[in-house]
DNA sequence: AATGAATGAGATTTCATTCAT
DNA sequence: TATGAATGAAATCTCATTCAT
């Protein structure tokens, strides 16, 4: 009999998972209690989603993808200049997370169960990160002696876990500071010759 | 039929939960599994551990408490040159990882949905790491700009995410490497003046 | 394989419930048992009741309601005269308690382990008779010395002991002489001046 | 190893479990607390009582020894008066329950769920309060229309309620009116020709 | 006789999933 | 398409009881 209104019930379950996420975590979250916040029948859920990491891997992948546009836009305003494209890069996911708390701590925060059930979502690719940094290597501007895999890699865990650490609090340090420690210390700015 | 033998029912319990944490998951693993590769009872389980998370905290304290002796180990055993104390450091823990793999995996790893049931075990604190840093400031060893606490914040964040990765598959990157890439990206190495 | 067909699952499962609580004791009965003489999952029974108390707290309720209805009707019908009002109301609750048994031991029977872990639904009340007999006493019909609370009370423990009793084995009494002593007992007769 | 005095470990056990009983009621008192409680080895407890219902009967079997005790001692200073005796009983009774509040509650108070375990210990026999009401019967002492069974087992009822009652909070009533209202109660004193 | 670690049957409770409406 | 009552496998946890010491 209920029938609410065709409408995007997807939204809605996308939204009200997302939330649930952040605030309880993945494994504290059940299928009933995202349908009931979307105000939608748990039947609905099933009728959109295989199951609860299905939605989970839907945010994550949303995110992974914003953060890539907005990674993007930020490199084609910037100029050339190395360590200039590294600041803006550092601004443009500082700026996303935290105008996308929930997502960025959903799709990167520890307790990322889902993962060991339906394979990761967020391997974490630092592969373009780390042809930059070969391609830096051979043009002689940075340390011959560094992995450039290593170095990207390196770079990634510290980006994120440091975002995470500061969504937890943002007053726990200003977002300049926060830009500036990690452009400084991402490889193709520190490992300078 | 109980009590057969007695044994070292705690150290058996810890020791499977570890196996099966680190294969499986804190998420996938109940207590029941836990005390039948302990070989004991479930009951045997709840008189030692209060839960799941209960052992999981011990193997987490465990766990940190052998790092830190680790590191202490290698720091006196090196010179009081930075450059080198830094180098040692992430040998020790890198040697670490490499010998515990499980535990270092269980300690650190993403999936830790009892973190957010009992409380985090693992602070990852960096506090020691940032006063070191802020010394070296002081004593005009290392750039004034940088900020000690988020510089802390982002190596520990990039070691353990660093060792993660590479214990997945130790293949990926020679342990000499390893130690060479985050001894280079350490502030108190990169950011020298 | 969920859903067969719909039906009247709540009263099923209290119907259900009393029974067993009559039959084998509150502490004896568990929630699987009264879902699987209940034809229902055990699901069905978290899904309407919190727990095993709560259905013993409903039958208590619905019990309850029904013996004051039944006394209220009694005394409805009945004249104004004391001794004839005692009397039917006593009958009334002999009348229900046979008719009821079951749902008349559970809700007064010794062994109420719930009542400790839920609170008491089952307050036996004694106020309105207290009051009564105050009334009674006021109009110079009953003895002034009498305490009226203290006999409210012992008459309710009388009533509820006597028919508890008799329940156990109706042939240990002719109902005609389980009111007539009752009314007998009461203080409103007994204690007349 | 430990063994820590050959002493009356029964009476220890039987005082743990008195306290424990009253303070707890029977069923969410386990025999490990019970042990642990007389500050001996839970199998101790099981080399003196088979289980918890043994215990607690024999708490009961000492309880109804008292009472009777004290009831025949104030009987045997009475006088041959009925209305003397049946106050002089109560008071007997009243002043048990004020000594032994734990006793009594454990005896003869609701959730009594090791009857239905291991059969009653207290059947509250009413026999030969019956039996005297008969004799005085037969003596035209009272009236003749009484049902001696039916208001001997009323007025036990009636006592060991009211006292129940009375034990949850003895400021509910003066034990003075307590052993008043029970004695006018008593049908050899209100059921008097 | 006293001990208490070990036991495991059994009770409670959750939640992903189905399917008749 | 949307619904949500019904389901039951699976997980957690308790506690009476045993028996080697």
């Amino acid at each position: 009999m209920p029938r609410p209104k065709i409408e995007d019930a997807e939204e809605r379950l996308l939204s009200a998972g997302l939330n649930l996420f952040a605030r309880l975590g993945t494994e504290r979250v059940n299928t009933n209690a995202i349908a009931r916040r979307a105000r939608l029948g748990i039947g609905t859920f099933y009728s959109h989603f295989t199951d609860k990491y299905a939605l989970l891997r839907e945010i994550q992948l949303r995110t992974l993808a914003g953060i890539r546009v907005a990674r993007l836009d930020a490199l084609a305003r910037a100029s050339e200049q190395t360590a200039l494209q590294v600041r803006r890069s550092a601004q443009a996911v500082v700026q996303f997370a935290r105008s996308h708390p929930e997502a960025y701590r959903v799709t990167f925060g520890r307790e990322r169960a889902g993962a060991s059930r339906h394979g990761p979502v967020v391997s974490e690719s630092s592969r373009p990160m780390a042809e930059a940094l070969a391609r830096l290597q051979a043009a002689g501007r940075i340390d011959a002696a560094l992995d450039p895999e290593l170095a990207a890699r390196a770079y990634s865990s510290m980006e994120i876990g440091t975002l995470l650490w500061w969504l937890e609090d943002p007053g726990r340090a200003q977002e300049a500071a926060l830009v500036d420690t990690l452009a400084r210390m991402h490889p193709a700015v520190s490992g300078g010759v």
